[in-house]
DNA sequence: AATGACACCAACCGCTATTGG
DNA sequence: CCCAATAGCGGTTGGTGTCAT
């Protein structure tokens, strides 16, 4: 006995989505907004699971979504993130906007992680390979410093034996890489582009749920609870996503 | 021109977190 | 508090395009 499936599968297609099929999801989502993708496919006629309609607008339809090659900064600024979150790629999403995760995870997997072991550097720890194979563990833990260090520049010098090493106070993860770290809804363009989609009865309804995403402390912008110590908007309990770990792996990086 | 290897990326799957009754 | 429903995330897969032989 288990979750009942998202979906009626034998009644769904899986096949690559058809124009007709993206104009119907545009159009019902303009019409009513995001949200409920479970009902959405019927609401829209649409012969999908609502997983998949809710992935194919998130990463294809948004409006806001920007599309073409990724620039040298965008990719500099996914290895400085990545190094720092991990494979936290709607986190990584968040900071580049127009981006979806799907897509960094797609564009790391497939250049920039390549590109990382042409240099000598493990896309997973983000050090020299000669320091991976020596078994170095890599700890996001706030109280256990990470050995994790910028990695970008290849020609690092090789780090002092373990001995040296636990002497030394680990370097700062990024220290060219202000990430003005607040790690807020995507960003306000969206935010607004989202806003512009939605029916003013679906925002009127929001605003009166205290839906609204104006106003956000700093606070509550790293993921801390409003009401919780730190948060100086409003009392209601809301919750930004992130998770536990994250929090945790925030702790401690100096905010700007 | 044929075909095999490789690269890319859209989409799916399975899982976890969150929410609400 | 418990449990089911739902949303969201990250890993993986499969189809398609491109390049080399």
């Amino acid at each position: 006995m288990g979750r009942s499936p998202c979906c009626e599968k034998a009644h769904t297609n899986k096949c690559a989505w058809t124009k007709e099929e993206d104009d119907r999801l545009v159009a019902y989502i303009r019409a009513h907004g995001e949200g409920c993708w479970r009902s959405l496919p019927k609401a829209a006629g649409l012969l999908r699971c609502g997983k998949s309609c809710r992935l194919r607008w998130i990463n294809y339809l948004r409006p806001d979504l920007k599309r073409g090659n990724f620039t040298a900064d965008e990719d500099d600024l996914i290895v400085k993130l990545h190094s720092l979150l991990g494979n936290k790629w709607s986190l990584i999403a968040a900071r580049l906007p127009g981006r979806t995760d799907n897509e960094i995870k797609n564009y790391w997997n497939t250049h920039i992680k390549r590109k990382l072991l042409s240099r000598g550097i493990d896309p997973v720890t983000h050090r020299p390979i000669a320091d991976a194979a020596r078994n170095v563990t890599i700890s996001f833990q706030p109280d256990a410093p990470s050995q994790q260090q910028l990695s970008d520049d290849a020609e690092a010098p090789p780090p002092p034996p373990p001995q040296q090493q636990q002497q030394l106070k680990p370097p700062p993860r990024c220290p060219d890489l202000n990430l003005d770290l607040c790690i807020s809804p995507p960003c306000h363009k969206e935010e607004e582009d989202q806003e512009l989609v939605k029916p003013a009865a679906v925002k009127r309804e929001m605003l009166q749920a205290g839906h609204g995403t104006l106003g956000l402390c700093f606070g509550c912008s790293l993921g801390l609870q409003k009401g919780a110590a730190g948060c100086t908007c409003g009392s209601n309990s809301h919750f930004l996503g992130l998770r536990v770990g994250m929090l945790l792996d925030f702790r401690g990086l100096e905010m700007k």
